[in-house]
This record gives structure tokens, sequence and C-alpha cells, in this order.
DNA sequence: ATAAACCTGACTAAAATAGTCAAGTATCTT
DNA sequence: AAGATACTTGACTATTTTAGTCAGGTTTAT
């Protein structure tokens, strides 16, 4: 089981993003440079953020991506969600008439993994975007 | 962000094994027919289970698996350990001096994914088998 | 002897991942 | 008006991972 780059980069972008925002709109150019991340796939995933509200864009020269809402305001949770990165623990929640793995009931470990998926979210809930740049600036000093 | 079946399986066969160990070993086959899951691949994730001594083979006819501790000392994070499946955040832990994707320092965000992994380990810390096997029957009630 | 069961390693189809590439459109600056 | 900067969109692709399958063993109870 392993985190995928989207979120993280995503995450990252938003980062750097948040630490700007408030002067100028900020270039994926510019953050692809700072951060390390290719250009093309970060117009991939702030086209996610785009249309999932989290950012605004500003076109033309001088343009660049602004947050839509308060650093506070956005969780980790509306982050993944948008760039679909949200844990899945299992499949077979849509299907809970049919049960788990084709078998008439639920599986052994269905409501481990419910759980599971719970407690991750809780975490993603809690954290917002404000909480990372607090915590990079702490770091900092 | 998904949990593969790999790691599902080995947690709900270990389940199925645990509720009737003491008496018999229990075969694959069982496990398989019980579980819907292929009893090739059984044998491929039984294969590391064994390695790492979570549970022991008895050969031949009417033999099978049976657990190598009990069930109370067996915590969901040892089998997740023993078949790979353990969850991974950041791939840059081993090169911590070289920092995250190729940058001097460490990227904006690898104290969140360093929080979130022990976060999830946590959770599969405190988890027994026995606890699960447990649920399983409180359910059934 | 033979059937049930474990044991091992190689192989593979399909899906997901992590991008790249190409061809735009919008807007600011000069 | 021209050019540069920056967003926008959609298709494409190489690589890796996943989720198994397959083939051929070895061991032991009956």
């Amino acid at each position: 089981m392993k985190l995928s780059s989207k979120g993280r980069y995503a995450v990252m972008a938003l980062v750097d993003l948040a630490r700007f925002n408030e002067i100028n709109p900020v270039s994926l150019r510019d953050i692809s440079l700072r951060q390390g991340i290719s250009l093309d796939y970060l117009e991939q995933i702030f086209s996610k953020l785009r249309k999932n509200e989290i950012v605004q864009s500003v076109r033309g020269k001088q343009g660049g991506y602004i947050l839509n809402k308060k650093a506070r305001e956005i969780k980790l949770t509306n982050i993944l969600d948008a760039v679909d990165e949200k844990v899945k623990t299992v499949q077979c929640k849509k299907e809970l008439k049919k049960g788990c793995n084709g078998k008439a009931t639920k599986c052994l470990t269905h409501n481990l993994w419910d759980e599971l998926e719970t407690h991750i979210n809780n975490f993603f809930d809690k954290k917002s975007l404000e909480d990372l740049v607090q915590d990079n600036l702490d770091r900092r000093a």
C-alpha cells in the first residue's frame, strides 16, 4: 500500500501556493521550479483543483492561481478528494446487497477496513492547509 | 490510494484460520473455498506468512497450516509486514541526506506523511487477530 | 500406492501510475 | 498590434504494480 505522488504533489503545490498567494497569483511554472514537479503534470492536477473550487485561475501574463478559500478552511480531505486520491480500503461498498467477494455475506474483515478508512479520514479532516504552512514556518525558524 | 487485496486476503485467511486452528491444521483448499480466494494466490501469501513465522505448516495428507503464536499476539502490523503491505507514504526516507524529490531539503510536506504513517501504523499495532475473530463472533450473535 | 496437501519459481494480462506532447485560448506589456 | 506569459484541454505512452495463473515439484497419512 503506497501513497501515490499525485496526492503528494497536490498538497505540496498548494502549500507552496499558500505561501505566496496573498501577494500575487502564483504561476505553475514557479511551483514547478521550486518543488521539482513537472509543469505538465501540475497542469493536470490544477485542472482538478480548479474544478473542485480549491483554487481560482487568473489567465494571461502575470497570471497564475490563487486559493479560492482561506487556507484554514481547506482541509486535506478536500484536496485529496479533488485529485481522486482518497483512501479506499474496500471495493465492495457499492454492492452492499451482494456482500463482498461475490459471497452472500460481508467478508470477515469488512468492518475492519471500514474502521481503518474512518481512522485515516479523521486525520485528513483535521489537517488544514494553514496547519501545513505553519508547520513549515516553525521548522524553518 | 487503494488498499491492495493481498493484504486484505492475508488478514481474511488468518481470521478464517484462527477460528479452526485449535482443532486441526487448516488446509488452504478449505480457506480458498470458504473465502473465495484463489488457491494459488493463497499459496503465495502463506509462503510469506510462514517465512515470517506467523503460521506453521503441516505437510502431507490431513496437513495444512496452524498459527505459530496465540491470536492475541499476532497484530495486524505483523501480518501486513509479512506480505509486504505496510503503508509507505514517502519514498525519500532511505535517502535522508539527499532530501526529497532530488532537492537539498526535505519536501514541504515530508513531516505530514510521516505523521500519517505513524497514525495508520498505530491502528495496525493495536488490532490483534483475536480482536478480529471476536468482532466476528459478536456480529454473528 | 495414491491422494491430499504443501512448496517454489516463473510467467502474464490488465490496470494504475506518472507522466509527456500537442495544440490551443486569454491577457498583460510594450 | 505583436509577443510573451500563462492557463486549458485532451490524447497519448512507457513503466510499474497488481492480481493472479501455471507447471512442476516434495511430503506424509491412509
